[in-house]
DNA sequence: CTCAAGTATATGAGAGTTCAACTAAAATGG
DNA sequence: CCATTTTAGTTGAACTCTCATATACTTGAG
């Protein structure tokens, strides 16, 4: 027998899916119109920047960046088109590559962040209470670790 | 200047974006698996199937599945041709239709609604307490009124 | 050393989404 | 009324994502 969602978890579900799309929508919105670029790719520029020489193994900012490994790959081709990023082959593995991080890929991302960080924290953060962000954390912290396996 | 987001708000921010597009591929994979829809299609043939007659225009049904106009006329153009909305015109104003959820279209839903909500209880209800349920309920209802202006 | 199996990544087709036109029908306001 | 503006909805192109498949390299068994 199903276990149909009672009143309380409905409402619940129905803020959750829509605060959420709203949410990724605006983001992507600004990350589009300010930066031309989709919140994914920022994701995987956020992910380079932040490794060491800036630079990962695919399979390792797929992981990174909750991405398939083909997703990832036509999006790196997407930003290798623009200069923003670069492959190279791996030495220690013939079949491996790295992406790395440009210079202007760097510039790009330096360039989009103080937008996205501004409408992540209209949108979520500046409506929050320091306890709702920890019970948010929280909850997501579970959710992830569920979904994680 | 730039209010960066600080360690604890960071850490909330990633582990939201992880949570909530580790559930979202968790519910895409098991629409479509099982009833070959996204979940986009899904809230529609719901919000039809809530509607006095199952039947409603175009543009309110676009906002009540928060989706674009086209978005949405894209969508049921879609889900017509598998048989499960029929478009009608409208008396009152010529530029308007009705989209309405045909029998095959409410069986559809009614076979996809089972394993739907199963698939968000494993990854939401469920691992969440009751407290953090109505944490959630108004975190969401927060963004989502925030956002809907 | 060789062959089968596994791993890392790429690629192409199909489907959904976005954005910018575009059509057609109201509404508005001289 | 007629002209303008607004509203409802559609359409096509460009883009992203998914899924299945292909390619190339590595590993491990014998």
């Amino acid at each position: 027998m199903t276990r149909w969602l009672d009143d309380d978890e409905q409402r619940a579900w129905r803020n959750f899916v829509a605060a959420t799309q709203l949410l990724y929508a605006a983001l992507d919105r600004q990350l589009q119109r300010d930066a031309g670029m989709p919140h994914a790719y920022y994701v995987v520029l956020v992910g380079l920047s932040e490794a060491p020489e800036r630079r990962m193994r695919m399979s390792e900012l797929a992981t990174w960046a909750q991405s398939s490994q083909s997703r990832l790959s036509h999006a790196v081709a997407r930003l290798e088109e623009r200069g923003w990023v670069r492959r190279e082959r791996c030495p220690d593995d013939g079949r491996g590559s790295f992406a790395v991080l440009t210079d202007e890929g760097f510039a790009a991302l330096a360039g989009a962040a103080h937008g996205h960080v501004e409408e992540v924290r209209r949108s979520l953060f500046d409506v929050l209470s320091p306890e709702q962000v920890r019970a948010l954390d929280d909850i997501c912290a579970t959710v992830r670790d569920t979904l994680e396996r």
